[in-house]
DNA sequence: GATAACTTGCACATTGGTGTGCAAGTTCGT
DNA sequence: ACGAACTTGCACACCAATGTGCAAGTTATC
């Protein structure tokens, strides 16, 4: 008859790996909401006790890592499959597959400013950041991608961008379809792009249309 | 011979009024670099000791409270200052009179973040946010902005790009000039203009030149 | 130069989270 | 059904930060 601290109904126990994958899916979905949230809560929400963490992971900065580290595969397997002969294409489809991939980059952004795992973030998320650079250099070259701005300046500028219309498109509420296109806009927009040209280029791309990425 | 932490051998008191000051700023200067820092952090950097805060204010949350204010009041005044007959130039006009006020930016940003303070935050930058709305909206009506975002969408993009670039800025350590230039040029392409639209309005707009707001 | 205002330097209580130890359960695998 | 593995439920120790109380200093000001 255990007594935790709410929410515990279910079935107490299963195998021990799986309770590892569930202290990580709980810290993903906690963290996202509470980025602060303690070892308590997310345990609680893994329906096991704090206590019990620490026959996982050495303690909640490990913990922590090990999530950045899954999410950072997730996002560095997106950016590694992403590819498309016009260059803007290519950048706008990164958006898209990102969006679907919302929760994960929602936790990175929080982590990625958050003191104690600033660096680990960032070296995790190294392979992103180099292919969405390759791409923008290759924009760049072959005259697809604006030309104002050094390539780096407009990779980190691109990678802001949607990460920005992302939390704010998971603030606003909106449906996957209208994110799903607002991403695209934007990340299009920083490129560079008349808005015209930008929708022009999302209707005729089939790649980029909604399902696609499903 | 006091002997606080560090960093104290000048003249260790003055008016009373003058320290509540001094302490709003070294918690704007502290806070800028590390977000958590404790108020005797805070209170160091102001030459004070962290008892002293409490004749000032009344604990931590209420320090923030004020700063807080009065980092948005900056930034009202400059939407509510800044204009043009040409929308996206006023866009433009007001996303560089913001890097001009890069401090107060980034630690609302923030600020407006950190849970005790996320809805106080949202309340102090009201005006600003209404000013830019008004103008999108003046924008999409007149035909100078994009016509496929909804108002309200486009002005909350636009209000994130313009962080975001600020942000970046400051990371990548760019003079003032650069950033200055850099801030208007994201602006305005998430506004929907083509980057070489861009860059030829605010070439040929004097309001926009980067002495022109000092 | 006296006084009120302000600050310092303790000491202390409080809070909230982390990390450990250990005995007693519960469940998985065989 | 037995043992190993895993979890629970305490009990602690610990740490960093906040907030208070109070006596003794220092400084602006009249």
């Amino acid at each position: 008859m255990p007594t935790i601290t709410e929410e515990v109904r279910r079935a107490p126990r299963r195998d021990a790996a799986a309770n590892r994958e569930a202290l990580l899916a709980a810290a993903s979905a906690t963290l996202n909401e509470h980025p602060d949230a303690g070892l308590e809560a997310i345990a609680a929400a893994a329906g096991l006790t704090r206590r019990a963490v620490y026959g996982h992971f050495a303690g909640r900065d490990e913990l922590i890592a090990a999530l950045i580290d899954s999410g950072a595969a997730r996002l560095n397997h997106i950016a590694a499959t992403v590819d498309h002969p016009h260059t803007p294409t290519a950048v706008a489809l990164l958006g898209a597959r990102l969006w679907h991939a919302l929760e994960h980059v929602r936790l990175m952004a929080a982590m990625a400013v958050r003191e104690p795992h600033v660096e680990q973030a960032a070296r995790a998320l190294a392979p992103v950041r180099e292919r969405l650079g390759a791409l923008v250099e290759r924009g760049i070259d072959d005259g697809t991608l604006r030309a104002d701005l050094a390539a780096d300046t407009l990779a980190r500028l691109i990678e802001r961008s949607a990460i920005a219309v992302l939390l704010e498109a998971s603030v606003a509420r909106l449906t996957d379809a209208e994110g799903h296109r607002l991403v695209m806009l934007s990340v299009l927009s920083t490129a560079g792009l008349d808005w015209r040209a930008a929708g022009a280029l999302i209707a005729a791309a089939p790649e980029l249309a909604f399902e696609a990425a499903a």
